[in-house]
DNA sequence: AATTTAGTTATCAAATATGATAACCAATTT
DNA sequence: AAATTGGTTATCATATTTGATAACTAAATT
């Protein structure tokens, strides 16, 4: 899987566990402390984000930070 | 948990699974194409890596990325 | 129709991750 | 003792993430 791919699924993965909880893109981003343009960027995967940045998503998510990771086949060399 | 002691549990943590597989820190730098000294900061957690950062390292190691990030209580509020 | 809300995209500055190199220490090997 | 190997730390340049702001679209609301 390229690092591009990575980030789409993390962005879909994001994108996902919000809208279950009913929280605006904006509304996330406020509480994790940044800009929504942020959100908007990692969201759609267009950044690499730092895995603080994830760490702070997960806590305003109120999920383990592993979750954000979690989408079929990730990798297959395990 | 403060960002700071995530960094040094992922750290610990990519140290671990390395010496499991007995490569030495250069060896793993070379396997990622990355600097030895890049790899010092990172499992001593003097950095805040990319998510791509630790992608590439859990290739080179032959995990998944998830694994990178096992280890006790990273998170109490999921 | 005007306003508000949600999201996207662009731009620029500031902060920081990473690349590259080097000096250094400790342990091991020749 | 000299050389090699593994690791740490420091520094500087470069690349990129993030902060901050703004303009824009689309949809929903008043």
């Amino acid at each position: 899987m390229l690092q591009e791919e990575l980030f789409r699924h993390i962005g879909k993965r994001i994108k996902k566990l919000r809208e279950e909880k009913n929280i605006s893109q904006q509304a996330l981003a406020y509480l994790c402390d940044f800009e929504k343009s942020n959100m908007s960027r990692i969201e759609s995967g267009r950044t690499n984000p730092t895995i603080g940045t994830l760490y702070k998503i997960s806590l305003a998510l109120s999920v383990n930070l592993i979750e954000l990771l979690e989408f079929d086949s990730i990798q297959e060399n395990a």
